[in-house]
DNA sequence: CCATGAATAATTGTATACAATTATACGAAA
DNA sequence: TTTCGTATAATTGTATACAATTATTCATGG
């Protein structure tokens, strides 16, 4: 499938100009729509078009920019339902991985996983957001790499980025560190006891969680820009 | 997230270069691992390495060659456990497409739903390999557009290629068409009846199924190459 | 014969030049 | 004033030129 080892090769400049432009879209220093210019970006970053434009190429098929032929590359935003149904896809793709990584995690994977739980608890008692953030991350790297199956990893990897995305929108509330926390430690005790269904269902209901806490929290206010279309009605569940 | 309609852009050199080297590696004009030259390509086509390059970072992102920094760009095989990887990830994400359906699909989708599985009964009967092929593909393009998702639309659409390409090397038996068309008539009926979770349930089926009747048809033999790093072990499901 | 390494060729990476398309400015007519 | 159309500028699309890197050839020495 896709993305990033791939594309890095960082110290080409176009890698370069790729990173670059990727991680200011990500940090959220463009507005949606923003139009990206060639020859701007090029002298800012001290390049021709060229590796410009390639990068381009990548970066809208990544979704992150759409180009309009002989008009512009534009950035995309996501909307609220996009959002969501990236949550709903991902609780499925959590849970696939967390089932793979009870019959492939390594004892060092498993002994990663438990370390970070321990930190994460007791950051999470003293509310210290970076470090939990970055626990959590860590967390959800170790199932994928555990779960063994590139395809999956890499699936799971071009999803993350774009929750990194809206997390970057929506202030991390306290109270919900404690919680989630808890649920990894449920999800890792699963996978440790070689319950592969329960692994799967903890991971599923995780994510879901994490989206409505999301939810709860303002991802409505820090995302306002749906679209009219067909409204927003696959949500029953 | 990615794909497709936003790179087509048809009538531009790209475009088309881009869709004829994807078209040579999905119709297995090339073995895997040929390297692709930017000059030869070009010239073949009658454009400049320009054109060509861009179509090539695009290619890479999409997984279907693979470019070494300053070496070239390969045409990247899949192993016999991608592809199982593939359709395990492929049934939950088709089971949540059935799911979403059946609060999103339009009568004039249900219509055509319903006609295509009456037409598949007919060809099934007479061993009409084209015809069934083609309505099986149709049959699984209505539940993404019905699903009202773009995300997970394009993320099956993306699938779908990979399956294409498994399809033309794999040897398509008998026998397992009429058994096709009964799980597609269990998938219209739930989501007809609105059972959501019955829904979802067939569509994970029907995937499974597929795959093994795969597996039991020469999926071995037609790709042969798996790689032998951790071996293949995330199997007891 | 094989191994080594320098010279040469081939290929990719980047910059620039030119063509095609689209956006903008501005004046004339209603 | 507004609207339309043309001229101009700005921007993207493509081709080509040059630089940097990698592959190949082939002579030399062991």
């Amino acid at each position: 499938m896709s993305i990033k080892d791939e594309v890095s090769d960082k110290y080409s400049l176009r890698g370069r100009v790729y990173n670059r432009i990727r991680e200011d879209i990500l940090d959220g220093r463009y507005n949606n729509n923003d139009e990206l210019k060639e020859i701007a970006i090029g002298e800012e970053l001290g390049v021709s078009r060229t590796p410009v434009r390639e990068a381009f190429r990548q970066l809208e098929l990544e979704g992150l920019i759409s180009i309009i032929p002989n008009k512009g590359a534009y950035v995309t935003g996501i909307t609220v339902k996009d959002v969501k149904d990236i949550y709903m896809i991902r609780s499925k793709l959590e849970g696939l991985a967390a089932r793979w990584a009870v019959d492939n995690i390594t004892p060092e994977q498993m002994e990663e996983m438990e370390e970070n739980i321990y930190l994460s608890e007791f950051h999470a008692g003293k509310n210290h957001t970076d470090q939990i953030a970055e626990l959590d991350n860590r967390f959800h790297e170790i199932i994928y790499e555990a779960c063994n199956s590139k395809m999956l990893e890499n699936q799971l990897r071009e999803y993350h980025e774009y929750v990194l995305r809206v997390r970057r929108k929506t202030l991390s509330k306290s109270g919900r560190s404690t919680k989630s926390t808890e649920e990894h430690k449920m999800i890792m005790e699963a996978i440790k006891s070689g319950d592969r269904d329960l692994a799967e269902k903890t991971a599923n209901d995780h994510v879901i969680n994490a989206y409505e806490n999301m939810v709860k929290n303002g991802l409505y206010e820090a995302y306002p820009s749906d679209e009219k279309r067909n409204g927003d009605k696959n949500g029953q569940d």
